[in-house]
DNA sequence: CATAGTGGCGCC
DNA sequence: GGCGCCAA
């Protein structure tokens, strides 16, 4: 067993600040996309994706370019993008036991970067919808490709690419082709850097146009596999990337070459560079003195480090030179897996058994999740974290504690959380009670993780199918409709009633209700028995792999796991043509076995050898499939030991020869009886940790002359004053300088890949890129015409069903119940809220047994109100309402400092808005005195009552403090009722609400240079929407002697 | 209450 | 291990 619990953020040397071409792939209003696809009648529509939706129309997270154009942005309610856009459509985050579900997005980003994968294994999933992608290799050997005239890059098909600094790409082709034609000794891009490092930089632009190619194509191998459609930024780091991939979009990529990048940072705000958008980019501004990203190289590095820390100070000195050494980390899953809920004002949780449904609630998401994980990606986590927040003396405690994670089971996973909260609380119940929480609940959060990757037996095999065990799994569940008994497969799927064993045996291992971790491993010995025994035509027939020194045999083929998928095939062999150009004619389009076999080694290369990239897919193939067939008992009988030693030995050296190291053991060891697959392959992994730079500047030093001979111009006129012309491409040559590792391992293993080559030799198709690129190009046309559309949306008639109208009508015919402190106001679902009041003495709602809601609100005999000592305001007499309010007197005692503060930041925000920003400076001003005069407050809140949005004990409120103090006043902006000490810091909320939406229009796109109002925009969106978290964090002991309020 | 739910990583 | 920061 290993723990994959690799050390992150690995560092470049700084002699290599220039080697690489790194690629951030994002994709485009993410979630929405996903919703389109789903039901492709919203495309074009402005949409946007909300979560839950009973108050205002659900949390907006997601907003797709038609909206955005009509100003629509997240952390808008749904009704306020109603206002915005009254045609938009709201689609909501499923809810699945009572919480949002993300899981069709997650499934989507999976299919993304299962796209991306292919192009590099050196990818970092950086979110869910976004990858950074190391494609050094990639582009130099595509480079290589061009010096010997086995590619020619076309620039004129790159419409939709844009580099920063340059009005077009064609000038940007132009320039820097040029340029490298004919090096100018001060040209005056170069004037920045030091004359060591110019023939550098230089040949930097020139593989910035290769890489652009080549993410071009895999956008498009993006869209055409998922229809989603995304954005890059190409460029020589992670955050120079990153940062250039937000410069355009949608559907858009960017370079961002070295030489431009200081003309970018002397107006680019500091926030906008990833690491710096918030709190420590504010404080370096506020310390300094300074705005923009290139005002940092005024400062030594020294007076960096001095002021922030040695390694803040140092990275901060590199990055506003462009200069950023992390390397991109191979990680395709996520490291752990959690899930959350808020339970915010009156939704805390104020009784065990409330909170032992909610752990279950979250137990039972995580515990289908990390199931799926387990055959998905042959992993077991091993620690969970309990995170939770208790308001305690009025203050919202944040805690979290840690446990072993021993069982997958959700009833094991809620009582560990039970265990954990209740041995960390001073005094859980509250005092005379053994039901009621002493410290109401307001977040709870279960996350695992310290994943192991499990004993291969099975475990492995899995992974090579899990694609197909997922997809099928998600076609049984969509054909046959809820009806599913998860237990009993034979019932789920007539689809899978023809499929393997292995598939039934996974499904049930999955969903078995009571099966606990342990028993799912001792399953697999079982399960792997099966699949292997899997009674199978057997025909015997040798197959050649190409790149391969494996005598394949067919029926070990037809043995694998992976089903055999034409599309799936077609990728492959595209792949692989793409990763071997040199060998486009090895692939035999028709050979089903060959396919099938390297789609059964890359899917396994392609999860668990990230570290390999650098070596050639046929010698991952036999290493792959040698280790598989061996783990599976296929070869077993015919193979000898001596055979197994030779191919062993072959697969060693020439994995040595690939990465010019000697692994630091012998892979032989691999083949041991005790040794599993997945060690087998991390061990590979890490006997193959190599410089990946290794040797790659020495490369290019011969090949200039040659590759821009290759960058033809097929259309001058497109390029606007292109000069170059060139004549017939030379033909390929013999070329040792050629700089491409895979092109410079040894000759025994070239002379392999030329006899395999000329063996399989079948139909060539040279123009392979060319298709790609002819696809890409009509996307960025009709990309385009996109664009330039005007938004004229058609006015959909569908109603707006107002739940709460309706919810409320009903409540207020109730009127003998008096329930509302308890019923949640953000649990939307209808239904729940109608059985909790028609039915709540009667149905078996889980609340209904509760101690919560037995509480003395329920009965009628009591006094309903106490008076408040401090302000004299009635208040629901029940402890929650009590402790409600006087959190709200401590909040407002504790706050009043920060919002004064806050207040008189934002006033500086405004007045300190300049130049550049004049206008944005006026029009917040104007605004700040629109607000203010809004601000003026009405004492008739009577006008402003809407009675049908009322709860019973709502209106009683109303009433019953009308004649008295205002208890509860109406916000005259959104008419929502606020309690009187609250509407100061409610009206800020909207006062900055509004700001930010009267910036958001003013936020007109850029396209090769961001200008400072941008910066303005920014800091102040941040500033004014990040308000600051109302939870304490501390050690739980910390308040282990204080006084229970009551 | 006034995005919420989620994930990675650094510091101590 | 627990907490805080940062981000999509
Ligand atoms: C920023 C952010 C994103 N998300 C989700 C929804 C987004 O669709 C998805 C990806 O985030 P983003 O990539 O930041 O945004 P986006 O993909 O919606 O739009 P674009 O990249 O074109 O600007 O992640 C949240 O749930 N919460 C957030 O705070
Ligand atoms: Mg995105
Ligand atoms: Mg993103």
């Amino acid at each position: 067993m290993s723990t994959n619990n690799v050390t992150s953020k690995k560092c470049l040397p700084m002699s290599k600040k220039y080697d690489r071409i790194v690629l951030l792939v994002d994709m485009d209003c993410f979630y929405c996309q996903v919703e389109e696809k789903l039901n492709p009648s919203l495309k074009g529509k402005p949409m946007a994706v909300v979560q839950y939706n009973a108050w205002k129309g659900g949390g907006i997270i997601a907003v797709n370019y038609a909206a955005r154009a009509k100003g629509v942005t997240r952390h808008m309610r749904g009704e306020e993008a109603k206002v915005q856009c009254p045609e938009i459509e709201l689609i909501s985050v499923p809810s699945v036991r009572e919480k949002a579900d993300l899981t069709k997005y997650r499934d989507a980003g999976k299919d993304v970067a299962i796209v991306l994968q292919r192009f590099t294994t050196v990818l970092q999933r950086a979110s869910v919808d976004e990858a950074y992608l190391d494609i050094t290799d990639v582009v130099n050997k595509r480079f290589a490709a061009m010096n010997d005239g086995t590619f020619i890059l076309k620039p004129q098909e790159l419409l939709n690419t844009y580099a920063v600094g340059f009005p077009s790409i064609g000038n940007f082709v132009t320039t820097v082709t040029n340029d490298f034609l004919y090096p100018q000794p001060h040209e005056k891009m170069y004037k920045n850097f030091s004359e060591e490092d110019i023939p550098t930089v230089r040949r930097s632009n020139i593989r910035l146009l290769v890489a652009a190619s080549i993410a071009s194509e895999i956008r498009s191998a993006v869209f055409k596999e998922t229809g989603y459609e995304c954005s890059a930024g190409i460029s020589l780091n992670k955050v120079l990337a990153k940062l250039a991939c937000g410069l355009n979009k949608p559907n858009k990529q960017t370079i961002l070459p070295l030489t431009h990048v200081n003309e970018l940072f002397s107006t680019l705000p500091l926030s906008k560079i990833q690491g710096l958008g918030a709190k420590f980019g504010e404080d370096v501004c506020q310390q300094l003195g300074i705005r923009y990203v290139g005002q940092l190289q005024t400062f030594t590095e020294a007076e960096l480090q001095r002021k922030f820390d040695d390694k803040n100070g140092t990275w901060l000195y590199n990055i506003c030179r462009g200069i950023d050494l992390e390397i991109v980390t191979p990680r395709f899953y996520a490291k752990s897996i959690g899930c959350c809920k808020k339970f915010p004002g009156r939704n805390c949780i104020t009784g065990v058994k409330t909170l032992h449904h909610w752990l279950m609630e979250l137990a039972n998401e995580i515990s289908e999740r990390l199931k799926e994980d387990i055959v998905q990606n042959n992993r077991c986590a091993k620690h969970m974290v309990f995170n939770f927040v208790q308001e305690i003396s009025n203050v919202d405690i944040s805690s979290s504690r840690s446990a072993p994670l021993k069982s997958y089971e959700a009833d094991i996973i809620a009582g560990t959380c039970m265990e954990l909260i209740k041995a960390n609380t001073k005094v859980f119940f509250r005092p005379g009670s053994n039901g009621a929480i002493n410290n109401p609940i307001k977040f709870l959060g279960i996350s695992a993780g310290k994943f192991e990757t499990l004993s291969s037996k099975s475990g492995t095999i899995q992974t090579m199918f899990a694609q197909q065990t997922a997809k099928l799994q998600k076609l049984a569940n969509e054909n046959i409709s809820s009806t599913i008994n998860s237990e009993n497969v034979e019932t789920v799927n007539p689809l899978m009633k023809s499929k393997d064993m292995d598939l039934k045996v996974c499904k049930k291992a999955v969903t078995e209700p009571n099966n606990t971790v342990e028993k799912l491993f001792k399953n697999q010995s079982e399960r792997k028995k099966q699949i292997i025994d899997g009674d199978r035509s057997a025909l015997t027939s040798q197959v050649h792999i190409e790149g391969s020194d494996i005598p394949y045999d067919k029926k070990d083929i037809d043995k694998l796991p992976v089903e055999y998928s034409k599309e799936m095939s077609e990728c492959v062999i595209d792949d692989y043509k793409y990763i071997n150009p040199e060998h486009k004619d090895v692939c035999p389009p028709n050979n089903n076995d060959t396919i099938k076999t390297i789609n059964n080694c890359r899917t396994l290369a392609s999860s668990q050898l990230a570290a390999m990239s650098q070596v050639h897919p046929g010698i991952v193939c036999d290493a792959a499939y040698f280790i598989l067939c061996k783990e599976s008992n296929v070869v077993k009988d015919r193979m000898k030991n001596e055979d197994e030693k030779q191919y062993s030995e072959n697969i060693c050296d020439r994995l040595k020869n690939e990465n010019s190291i000697t692994p630091q053991k012998s892979i032989t060891h691999l083949f041991d009886k005790q040794s599993t697959l997945s060690n087998s392959i991390s061990d590979i992994a890490d006997n193959l940790n190599i410089s990946a730079y290794h040797d790659k500047s020495k490369h290019f030093e011969n090949s200039g002359l040659s590759i821009i001979k290759n960058i033809r111009s097929n259309k001058s006129d497109y390029l606007g004053s292109a000069k170059l012309q060139f004549t017939e491409i030379s033909k390929p040559v013999e070329d040792n300088t050629v700089a491409y590792r895979w092109s410079s391992v040894k000759n025994e293993v070239c002379k392999d890949i030329n006899k395999v080559e000329s063996v399989n030799n079948t139909n060539i198709n040279n123009n392979s890129s060319d298709c790609k690129n002819n696809i890409n190009l009509e996307q960025g046309f009709s990309d385009n015409t996109l664009e330039n559309m005007n938004h004229t949306q058609i006015i959909t008639d569908k109603e707006q069903v107002n739940d709460n109208c309706e919810l409320e009508q009903l409540i207020q015919d109730l009127k003998t119940i008096q329930n509302e402190s308890k019923t949640s106001s953000e649990q939307p679902n209808k239904k729940r809220k109608l059985d909790d009041i028609s039915d709540n003495f009667k149905s078996k709602d889980y609340r209904s047994e509760y101690v919560e809601f037995a509480l003395p609100t329920f009965n009628t005999e009591l006094e309903l109100y106490i008076k408040c000592d401090k302000c004299g305001a009635n208040i629901f007499n029940n402890p929650e309402a009590i402790q409600t309010h006087n959190d709200h007197h401590f909040a407002h005692e504790i706050s009043q400092q920060q919002r004064h503060e806050y207040r008189e930041h934002l006033r500086m925000k405004i007045s300190s808005a300049k130049s550049p920003t004049n206008n944005i400076k006026t029009k917040a001003k104007k605004l700040f005195k629109k607000i203010n005069v809004k601000q003026s407050w009405s004492t008739d809140i009577t006008k402003f009552l809407k009675p049908s949005t009322l709860t019973v004990s709502e209106q009683k409120a109303i009433n019953e403090s009308a004649s008295s103090e205002s208890f509860v006043e109406f916000c005259n902006i959104c008419k929502d009722q606020i309690k009187g000490e609250d509407m100061t810091e409610h009206r800020d909320y909207h006062l900055a609400k509004e700001l930010q939406k009267e910036l958001n229009k003013l936020d007109v796109p850029k396209v090769n240079s961001v200008k400072p109002k941008s910066n303005t925009h920014k800091n102040l969106n941040s500033s004014l929407t990040l308000r600051k978290p109302n939870v304490i964090s501390k050690p739980i002991t910390a308040f282990f002697t204080q006084p229970n309020d009551i």
